[in-house]
DNA sequence: ATGTGGGATATTGTCGATGACAAGAAGGAT
DNA sequence: ATCCTTCTTGTCATCGACAATATCCCACAT
């Protein structure tokens, strides 16, 4: 079957091939009703679909988003890129996912192909340094909207959280349990990393801390963001002899990872561990025992940045901090803390 | 920064544009080392990066593959979504993720959205009878390959699993552990889909309690496919007058809920209640017990599909049965069913 | 010298739309 | 009737690359 081009409706309708375009995307000028009919009549009967790859040609714009995120098989990406793509169909935009899976190199790849293809915007939740992403945006003039992690190499607009402070809260809160010190489980990046959610929770454990006159000395641990690597980890932090009362770890992932080694060793939580998650992700609700976390409204920070992407005020200038635009993060308090039963 | 463009590197380079099309994909016609050499400075001095859009323009070609899976939140779409995109970047495609949310309309959106962007193939791993893709297939001519699942409507090569079998060995292994009988959680469907796993997942159960002597009579239960409803489904299941002595479930994330229930409801697993699920998704040996089910070759399947969409061989005649490629399945024994400790 | 073969490079039509601009038609005012 | 408006519709250059075809250049055989 050969390809209907948008010669054969203006043919059948007995047009000129710009009144098909004009029906099609109502406008520049407008059509007569009664031509209108004849061309829809003529679309309906050939099944005409308008090549995209032509129109993005012609009109030098597409109606796609680019959205990388570090890996979507993690619960906290899977929800968010979700949540991102709801945003962006509401606003009629398509969003193309790329995993980076941890890389720069496939961080670049993916920003390099969507720029490629004309996608009207790219949203990127980043890994690492990323000055190599920075370079190719750069080179691109691309409009790009930071979301989630802000690297200090890469100066666009951000949708963040306020990661301190949620943080802050509760490991607040679970020394308001009582706990004589509350141990943190961070990442494993060597460095850590400017607008970094990681560093950042890291950093509001140790405020908490400091206002409560305790010491941070030897209770930062560390571990990879998933729930696997986690595991292992834990086997051995909770194991060994000086296993911490309470535990706030960087991400709900690793959190879910803590229970299920704190189930294998026979460690009652809250019971003799208090833990607890950072992000709220679904599954969060239906650990055992239900984990207490913080939370934040995802889908208004989508919205705001599919928002930013499309809008103007992207490439606006102002200082850094200006161009940073920060929800507030929710404790969400459920049994793994100690609370409530 | 204008655009640069092929142009504005052959002007640099002192060449035509021919030569420089001929320099980036080596071909149709060779070019001599110097004026390679002298391209690739150019390119180099002046960062440009083809246009995807003019490329896929005028090649009619893209190194694109989509691929609509009803939910990539879920573990196992997102695992393989994960090996499909891996097996397509071996063979230098990229892959365009879609998600139908299980919406026969979302699903055509998608169908038409990477059809229009012109993919050099589609993998579909479809929900519900899809006569609306099949006629959009159909319409475009399309290269598809079904996975997973092969609704009756679209009569397409298919690679899939030998479903029927691995529901059969599991359900044997569960009768082994000598219950009396063993019950089946199944999807919600209301017409059982032909080519449907879950409907396939229900039959081998059915085969395998049959070969037993045993009655299936009210003996097969429903849930959704996540493991979010299946839990509240199985509080009230686990907690009624005729609770089974083991169930086996349609898929991990349901028998995930399962899990969650039971504990909640204080019932031993495999003591008092022995689980299986089907899939083995990565989270299955994190499960408390870790979970017995139905592995199979995930990557040698996206591989296949893959394969099958780039290569030749898609739209061969034969009959339906020798256009489907189905892959064994195998037995994952962990605690769950009562084996090991 | 002249012809010739073939490798290297240039020219150009093409892909399928968009949209600026030109042009045509219809209706109103003078 | 004639001339403007105003509303619709048609023409065509354009987007940025590909690739078929044409052309050039030069070594080599005759």
């Amino acid at each position: 079957m050969a390809k209907v081009t948008r010669d054969d409706v203006a043919r059948l309708a007995g047009t000129s091939t710009a009144v098909v375009s004009y029906v099609i995307n109502d406008g520049p000028r407008p059509v007569a009703p009664a031509t209108r009919e004849r061309v829809l009549a003529a679309i309906k009967e050939l099944g005409y679909r308008p090549d995209r790859v032509a129109q993005a040609m012609a009109s030098r714009r597409t109606d796609l988003i680019g959205l990388i995120v570090p890996d979507a098989r993690q619960p906290f990406f899977a929800e968010m890129a979700h949540a991102v793509e709801q945003a962006a169909a509401d606003r009629g935009k398509m969003v193309l996912v790329g995993n980076s899976d941890y890389l720069d190199e496939r961080e670049v790849h993916y920003l390099r192909a969507f720029l490629g293809m004309r996608v009207s915007g790219l949203i990127l939740i980043s890994q690492g340094p990323s000055e190599r992403a920075a370079a190719e945006i750069e080179a691109w003039d691309a409009r790009v909207v930071l979301l989630h992690r802000r690297p200090e190499a890469i100066d666009d607009v951000a949708v963040v959280l306020d990661d301190v402070g949620g943080a802050q809260m509760v490991t607040r809160h679970l020394l308001e349990h009582g706990h004589e010190y509350v141990a943190c489980l961070g990442g494993v990046e060597s460095t850590p990393a400017y607008g970094d959610p990681v560093t950042d929770h890291v950093e509001g454990w140790r405020r908490a801390m400091k206002e409560a006159g305790r010491s941070t000395d030897g209770r930062l641990f560390q571990a990879p963001y998933n729930r696997y690597d986690t595991y292992r980890v834990a086997l051995d932090l909770l194991a060994g002899p000086d296993r911490p009362p309470a535990l706030v770890c960087a991400t709900d992932d690793q959190a879910i990872g803590v229970l299920r080694a704190a189930r294998e060793l026979g460690i009652d939580v809250p019971g003799e561990l208090a833990v607890a998650g950072f992000d709220d992700v679904k599954e969060a609700a239906l650990t055992d025992p239900p984990l207490t976390t913080v939370g934040s409204d995802r889908e208004a920070m989508a919205r705001a940045a599919v928002d930013l992407v499309l809008d103007d005020g992207v490439r606006t200038t102002g200082s850094r901090r200006e161009r940073v635009r920060q929800f507030p993060s929710g404790l969400v308090v459920r049994r793994s803390c100690g609370c409530g039963g």
